[in-house]
RNA sequence: GGCGGUGUAGCUCAGCAGGUUAGAGCAUACGGCUCAUAUCCGUAAUGUCCGGGGUUCAAGUCCCUGCACCGCCA
């Protein structure tokens, strides 16, 4: 019978980050649009941002992790008078999707907003007073074009050679109607400042560039509330203006952190995590992100985010996703047929942060039999195996040493994890990782343990060292991945026997794990008999 | 039209403060092992480093130019 109490007796399992107080962190995704249901590039958005804030819990900071559904405007509207509902009733039915899609992909956000919510309702309300009160909003009159599709209004210049919009292309109208306008030029020039001496402002690099010359033409100011529809929140003391989706939406990463409260003096905690917020933002809404919502904040005495992270597009076989083609790759049924990590690993690991990835499902195949059946999943399942099959099991306390060589390069890893979080480099630190279990791989076979006669005690001494080893090295590889493959990294640590690492209270940072590992692995333990295979291969039909 | 970027092995990309035989992963071929999910490990092959010109003792790596593709703005 063997041993089911996990062996932590010695690990450190409070909150260990050294230096005193915990670090803040706070990260965002983009509010999700629910004129449609969700897609990849939804579940793309949300797993970085999830990866993120495990990475960071893990090492001890205190998280908050908003995501949520932008529920208001005109297209929610039609699409809902399409379907003989109301618009609130579309947004309840399609948000559910949104909470389903992301239980299925594990993901850890603190909180689900919806713009819907009655915090969130009074939040806009109050800052649109707030501003109107201190003369950043007025009130005037706009006459020229508008798309009605984009809710945007559009330059003469700007429209198409059929007087259509240059984004959707459909018939742009000349309307004339009164409007509420945000100050941008006030604050083009602190804007201007501010990016240039915050370097870590938007990432990656080449998108800063694009910003930083819109606003060098020159903003003009914008306009925030519509009349030609109902389905908004509406303008206090005005009703017959609904306030612009863009100023609801981003106010939502105010609403999220209780800012009401905050304005109540009633949560210290507000500016800790404001200060220290990374939004993720697909690369079509940064120009709303880097632009008018630093606006927004200055017109209410806050500074703007101090990282916004602009990824690329997932495109299918090449081209761009959409309902008319036909090709957009729903993430539920990927995730009932190859589970969540291998879906979180492909995402991540496939793409260069800014860039487009190609979703391609050959790839995404080739890549689960590679780096997941066959590198990871058979590491864990053949050291299991030995363990059961020569010590039943038992991995040697400090009576036998570990190989030093092989765990300072997991302990080299593990001390470079942080800086390559602040990059947002995912690929690379994956690419470390696998490369870290292939000489894994290679050291088993070139140490071959089958060879090794139990009987001479020398050599099973030396059998022992080996598989305490890799066994010491699978658990560092299991905190590597934690943050990205969350439900695998449980999976081995209940294969060793070790506490998965999400259970609360439990922090380490990356590096203080040889530490933590070297006392996990000072007493004798057993592994557990009945192993699972961690990615059963795939094999193509047909 | 303006500004910016990219073009390197079959595929995805790294390399670029210029310097010995141009790299990685995947895919391919061959060899080794058998603990393991027909898995793992090793070896090998393949490139007019987009075309053209120039600077230099020396250029994927710098400059000019042409082509192709992409992004932002108009």
């Amino acid at each position: 019978m063997k041993n089911n109490n996990y062996n932590n007796g010695t690990v450190n399992f409070g909150g260990n980050k050294s230096g005193g107080g915990k670090g803040y962190f706070y990260v965002t995704t983009p509010i999700y649009y629910v004129n449609d249901k969700p897609h990849v590039g939804h579940a793309y958005s949300t797993v970085i941002a999830d990866s993120i804030a495990r990475f960071k819990r893990l090492s001890g900071y205190n998280v908050f992790f908003l995501t949520g559904t932008d529920e208001h405007g005109l297209k929610v509207e039609k699409e809902a008078n399409s379907r003989g509902i109301t618009p609130k009733e579309l947004a309840d039915s399609v948000h559910i999707k949104f909470k389903e899609l992301f239980a299925e992909l594990n993901i850890s956000y603190d909180r689900f907003i919806r713009t819907t919510d009655a915090d969130h309702v009074k939040t806009v309300r109050i800052v649109f007073e707030k501003l109107l009160e201190n003369g950043d909003i007025y009130l005037s009159e706009y006459e020229g074009w508008y798309c009605t599709n984009c809710e945007t209004f559009l330059t003469e210049k700007s429209l198409t050679e059929g007087g259509g919009c240059p984004q959707c292309g459909r018939q742009a109208s000349k309307v004339k109607e009164e409007s509420y306008f945000l100050k941008l030029d006030k604050y083009e020039k602190k804007l201007l400042d501010y990016i240039e001496n915050n370097p870590d402002f938007i990432k990656p690099e080449f998108r800063k560039n694009e910003v930083l010359s819109f606003i060098n033409e020159g903003l003009k100011n914008l306009s925030i509330s519509r009349t030609s529809f109902k389905w908004g929140i509406q303008v206090p003391g005005n009703e017959k203006h609904v306030i612009y989706v863009w100023f609801d939406a981003l106010l939502n990463y105010l609403t999220g952190l209780g800012y009401e409260d905050f304005l109540d003096g009633q949560n210290q905690d507000f500016y800790r995590f404001f200060k220290s917020v990374n939004h993720i933002v697909g690369k079509d809404i940064l120009k709303f992100h880097a632009v008018y919502w630093p606006i927004m904040l200055f017109a209410l005495g806050l500074e703007p985010p101090k990282t916004i992270i602009a990824h690329g597009w997932w495109l299918m076989d090449g081209k761009k996703m959409s309902k008319s083609l036909g090709n957009v790759v729903d993430p539920v049924s990927l995730i009932k047929k190859f589970g969540p990590d291998a879906l979180r690993f492909y995402l991540l690991s496939e793409i260069t942060l800014g860039l487009d990835g190609d979703f391609n499902i050959d790839n995404f195949v080739a890549r689960y039999n590679s780096a997941l059946a066959n590198d990871l999943g058979n590491l864990v399942s053949r050291t299991a195996a030995m363990l059961n099959k020569y010590t039943a099991g038992k991995i040697p306390g400090c009576g036998v040493l570990e190989d030093v060589a092989v765990l300072k390069t997991a302990y080299d890893i593990l001390n470079g994890l942080s800086g390559r979080y602040d990059d947002y480099d995912f690929a690379k630190i994956l690419e470390d990782i696998f490369r870290f279990i292939n000489i894994l791989n290679k050291y088993i076979n070139d140490s071959a343990p089958w060879k090794l006669n139990i009987e001479d005690p020398e050599e099973k001494i030396n059998l022992l060292k080996i598989l305490k080893t890799v066994a010491m090295s699978i658990y560092c590889v299991s905190y590597m991945i934690y943050p990205f493959m969350p439900e695998t990294s449980n999976k081995i640590n209940n294969i060793l026997n070790i506490k998965p690492f999400n259970l609360p209270g439990f922090s380490a940072r990356p590096e203080d794990m040889k530490d933590n590992c070297e006392k996990l692995f000072k007493d004798e333990f057993c592994i557990i008999e009945k192993t699972e295979m961690l990615f059963p291969r795939i094999k193509l039909e047909e």
